[in-house]
DNA sequence: AGCCAGGCACCGC
DNA sequence: GCGGTGCATGGC
């Protein structure tokens, strides 16, 4: 990784397959705040960092040699040969070719995995922009201060332990409505080792999509995204309504299970059907596939 | 006003 | 096991 040192900023003049704008508002992360054209600050790891963009050129704001190489290079999944999963999933089919050209930036984050349990926890049935109203309330009420930008305030994720100081009706009053029981819950069963977040990363991954699914609150879907976003478990298809419309507008032509479309794509995408969900869903939200 | 939002639990069969 | 229904809340 070829980056410059400038100041408080890491620089990086051609950094490939890196689109700041598709990484950040492509569906997999929440906490992230855009004041201009591919400028943004995001929360992730206790730090605060803002990125721009110009072309092929990113700048990491505020940052320094060793938090880069310690936090975001990771986060970032900068390691990772995109151009060679993009190449594959191009080859496949027309389809898809189309997906990763729209959406060529996209990388998979690696986010930290109790975040993304009780970021997807709270997706359900819900829009973007009120997941990301929830989590802001949540992290402000039960996370730790970490700084300021522009005379605005921001607080880690809660940790396990500080999450599991609200109770249900504390979680009702930040408005999380019907999914307050199910972070209750999810605090329980990790707090009482029931669930190890630690062990989904290296488990079969059949046993790693049940063992989440103990959660109350956590189904096939947010498993599928914990495993994803949160895991590295590339070969997991979380299959919601968008990816079931464009699957069958492209796939099927016609009203098709979600849980045939998942088993199709496992085989169809193997290990990078994690990608190749992303790309889709992305593509499909933004085209509105499906709707009128 | 009623429908929908990155689903899921719960129920009846 | 499979399909239908309710769910908190807010935007449109």
């Amino acid at each position: 990784m070829e980056y410059i040192v400038n100041g408080n900023n890491i620089l990086i003049n051609r950094l490939r397959d890196f689109d700041i704008e598709h990484i950040l508002e492509c569906g997999q992360c929440f906490r992230f705040y855009k004041s201009d054209n591919k400028d943004y600050i995001l929360i992730a790891f206790n730090k605060i960092l803002r990125v721009t963009q110009e072309k092929n050129k990113v700048i990491f704001h505020d940052t320094n040699e060793q938090e880069f190489n310690e936090i975001w290079i990771k986060y970032f999944d900068l390691k990772r040969n995109y151009k060679e999963i993009k190449n594959t999933l191009s080859t496949l089919d027309k389809y898809l070719d189309k997906a990763v050209n729209e959406k060529s930036g996209i990388r998979i984050l690696q986010q930290e995995i109790w975040e993304t349990l009780i970021s997807f926890i709270l997706s359900q049935n819900n829009n973007i922009n009120r997941i990301k109203i929830l989590i802001e309330r949540l992290s402000k009420k039960y996370g730790t201060y970490i700084g300021e930008q522009n005379s605005i305030k921001y607080y880690s994720f809660p940790t396990v332990e500080q999450l599991s100081k609200a109770s249900e009706q504390d979680l009702r009053d930040l408005k999380v409505g019907f999914r307050a029981p199910y972070i209750v819950d999810a605090c329980f069963r990790i707090i009482n080792e029931e669930v190890n977040l630690n062990e989904l990363f290296t488990m079969e991954i059949q046993d790693a999509k049940k063992e989440l699914i103990k959660i109350k609150g956590v189904g096939p879907k947010v498993a599928d995204c914990v495993l994803l976003f949160g895991a590295k478990r590339y070969e997991v298809f979380p299959t919601d309504v968008w990816v079931k419309r464009i699957m069958e507008y492209y796939y099927f032509d016609k009203d098709t299970k979600i849980k045939e479309i998942h088993e199709f794509a496992t085989g169809y995408y193997g290990h990078l059907a994690g990608f190749a969900q992303q790309y889709l869903f992305y593509y499909a939200r933004d085209l509105k596939v499906g709707k009128k």
